[in-house]
RNA sequence: GGAGAGAUGGCCGAGCGGUUUAAGGCACCGGUCUUGAAAACCGGCGUACCGAAAGGUACCGUGAGUUCGAAUCUCACUCUCUCCGCCA
């Protein structure tokens, strides 16, 4: 969410900013809802005031029939607040609903474009792999080692669900295992296993609510929705909190499931474990001063790399355009690992910056010093991997003709010493 | 699922229609005293919104209602705790 009076005072530059995002947002209404709300306050105070003082009055009267006048008079006033205020509530809402469907402005670095095609590359980490043979893809791969069963997963459940079995199950739990403790020893992350179900409140503080309900999956309990990111659990937990100032930055790492419907997406990636409806992911969640919060966006997202680059998996680093961030987000990284299989980079990490954006929805402050005001933290999280996309890689950089995968080295001691998933 | 109890400021806790600008205590911050510390004493100490400011308004779990006036009365809901049942 926007500051509401940052955008009365700059209401050009902010039509502006938001233009960049591509699509049409107007604030023609925000204005007009703004004004009315203020002129609907200013007289239903001014009518409350004129009763508190009128109230005291009549209390020092004992013998209220001297004052029987009076009482009538502020009972006219009384029935002429509440319509005002009924009136206010009715605008407040209205101006609340949009301001939650406005999204975040993009950062005075992230590049303008309007599309995927427009972002920008960063770096690139390590070279593909050359192979003299044809490389596979990873559900041909991981079907012939019987590691990966999708037919199976559809009579289960359906389709995008994948169903491990063996070494692929336990490759899977291994690269959890590693990646948390990677970012908790090495990187200075908490480790917290969070609900994966949460309240709406929960959802809409991170930025999935109101706008995106179709995107997440839903309970016959209304009260809990299925998360699509450990982004909304973790962040959470300092909702409506006054941190100090001593305490940030704050850092947490999650390995959760996450759950997408993946509404839209129809035709794409139908094939294999890249687009499910759930998935593993390990996240990186961090709650910084709003000084901090530039450097800590390219901390993080080393964090992410230091993964690709511990599993030796050769990977770009992309700016995403302004036609290409997240709702909530003001500046993001996505890292894109080489797949083999697909000839191509593909997205394995994103990593965020939200300003204040989900702190202002989420009332998640910090206070300078004892004596100031609260402010409002600046939060960033980044996937810190996409764990299915990562045993896809490794699958697919790692094969050799005999149709086995060679484990990276630094998994080995999470897979009790294994070095090749044998071709049967 | 059944029965009961409760929800007040960072914490404890009083208040149960108008003397509450939410008592009192603890914690915290500033000061006096002291060689220093402690103690004692004095003062300060919530959040949000409207307003150029002065100031005003709201908030005692949430939402409705009664009343000239609600932390206080009524209704609904939520959450927490205790016991019973069920359960990994």
């Amino acid at each position: 969410m926007l500051d509401m009076k940052f955008i009365r005072d700059h209401l050009d530059q902010v039509e502006q900013r938001l233009a960049t995002r591509g699509g049409e947002i107007s604030l023609a209404g925000f204005r007009q809802l703004d004004e009315r709300r203020r002129s609907l306050l200013t007289e239903s105070e001014q009518l409350k005031a004129k009763k508190n003082s009128a109230s005291e009055a009549i209390a020092k009267v004992k013998d209220k029939s001297q004052v029987a006048d009076q009482i009538a008079a502020m009972k006219e006033v009384s029935s002429r607040i509440k319509a005002l205020d009924d009136e206010l509530k009715v605008v407040e809402d209205e101006l609340q609903h949009l301001l939650l469907t406005i999204p975040n402005l993009p950062h005075p670095t992230t590049p303008v474009g309007r599309s995927e095609a427009d972002n920008v590359l960063i770096r690139s980490w390590g070279e593909p792999p050359r192979f003299d043979f044809a490389p596979k893809n990873h559900w041909e791969i991981g079907e012939q080692l019987g590691i990966l069963d999708f037919e199976r997963a559809v009579k289960i459940a359906g389709a995008r669900f994948a169903l491990s079995t063996g070494a692929g199950a336990r490759l899977e739990r291994a690269l959890i295992s590693f990646m948390l403790d990677l970012h908790t020893t090495e990187h200075g992350y908490t480790e917290v296993l969070p609900p994966f179900m949460v309240n709406r409140a929960s959802m809409t503080a991170t930025g999935q609510l109101p706008k995106f309900e179709d995107d997440l999956f839903k309970l016959v309990d209304p009260d809990f929705l299925l998360i699509p990111t450990a982004e909304v659990p973790v962040t959470n937990i300092h909702r409506d909190e006054i941190l100090k100032k001593a305490d940030l930055p704050i850092s947490y790492t999650a390995y959760t499931p996450c759950f997408r419907r993946e509404a839209g997406s129809y035709g794409k990636d139908t094939r294999g474990l890249i687009r499910q409806h759930q998935f593993n992911k390990v996240e990186l969640v961090t709650f910084v001063h709003p000084d901090d919060a530039d450097a800590e966006l390219e901390r993080l997202t080393g964090h992410a790399e230091r993964v690709l680059q511990l599993l030796e998996l050769p990977y770009r680093v992309m700016a995403l355009c302004s036609g290409d961030i997240g709702f909530s987000a003001c500046k993001t990284y996505d890292l894109e690992v080489w797949l083999p299989g697909q000839n191509a980079y593909r997205e394995i990490s994103s990593c965020s910056s939200f300003g204040d954006f989900q702190a202002r929805r989420g009332g998640i402050r910090f206070r300078e010093d004892d004596k100031s005001k609260p402010e409002f933290v600046h939060t960033l999280n980044g996937s810190g991997l996409a764990v299915g996309r990562t045993l896809v890689a490794i699958l697919e950089n790692c094969q050799q003709a005999d149709g086995s995968v060679v484990i990276p080295k630094a998994l080995r001691p999470y897979l009790g010493g294994m070095e090749t998933i044998p071709s049967p």
